[in-house]
DNA sequence: ATAAAAAAGTGTTATAAAGTGCGTTAAAAG
DNA sequence: CTTTTAACGCACTTTATAACACTTTTTTAT
């Protein structure tokens, strides 16, 4: 699942996915869809439900008291929204407000969605072409420290 | 149960739980939910009654004489508030008022409700943004030096 | 100690807002 | 030209919340 899409949101936050991804999703037999924020960039990330399962499964066992990690938790578990997803029918996914103000989407917008083979990402048009430019953006976190525990995960 | 709600509470102190969290509940045939302090912040945590059980037995079976267990304690075991609680009904829950006090929680004033995966956090709306964009809070307690003893555990 | 009053807790209902489903139209691809 | 896909619009359903009514507990005054 790769590959740049520019695509509509409707006027009830939800987008749909584009259907050249439809076999892969039908074959990974997923059902659901986890839409969280992206720790660094103001993006969201797109996960399929079981890849969301390890990750949230992993993330959350680790030790909270470490403040790197509960921000991580924050971020990532306590953003996630978990959406019912049928691959043979319109594929259709609700973005919530919190989400969309994050990524700084707009109402009524289009939206970039980037496959990143097993997970998706969604910029806001404006921030993913600076991005790709080599511009940095006003919300980005540059310098993470990470503690030794989360330093296998890739997110 | 995972993601960020902005719910509200209503006169006498009650809030229920977002509709999206219902099949969970029934599923893990909960019919407790505790809440009680986070040791950290200004916060609350909210357990399903399995999870409190695990947690409860393994804090309380921990040596009381090391001061910080004692004080990890008094915080958690000491504060607990066990609700009754029904996943085919409404959802609600009570929080007390000495809860609400120590988590900044006003009169009839929205709160954010944190899904954590296996827990939920409970924020005053200030304390929660303030917290995730970088600032401190004036009640936090960040350099606790953990006895070996609560390594292995997450709250 | 008892009764009245106040406060705290529980439950119900009504209504506006948010979310979902589906048919139609427009656009793109083969 | 035909088929597939994306976007839009509308109707229906579900959910959240405020308002209200009732019950139980606690407090206060006699």
């Amino acid at each position: 699942m790769f590959g740049f899409n520019n695509i509509s949101i409707d006027k009830k936050s939800r987008f749909s996915f584009p259907a050249k991804y439809r076999d892969a999703f039908v074959n990974s037999n997923e059902n659901q869809i986890v839409i969280t924020k992206d720790p660094q960039y103001p993006a969201l990330k797109v996960y399929l439900g079981s890849e969301w399962d390890q990750i949230s499964t992993k993330l959350s066992s680790l030790q909270g008291l470490d403040p790197i990690v509960r921000n991580l938790q924050w971020t990532i578990l306590g953003n996630a929204s978990v959406c019912d997803f049928e691959p043979n029918g319109r594929m259709q996914v609700l973005i919530s407000a919190d989400l969309k103000k994050y990524a700084q989407i707009e109402e009524a917008k289009r939206i970039c969605l980037i496959g990143m083979g097993n997970k998706f990402e969604i910029w806001n048009q404006e921030n993913w072409e600076q991005r790709q430019t080599g511009g940095s953006l006003a919300t980005e976190i540059l310098d993470i420290v990470l503690p030794e525990s989360i330093k296998d995960m890739s997110f």
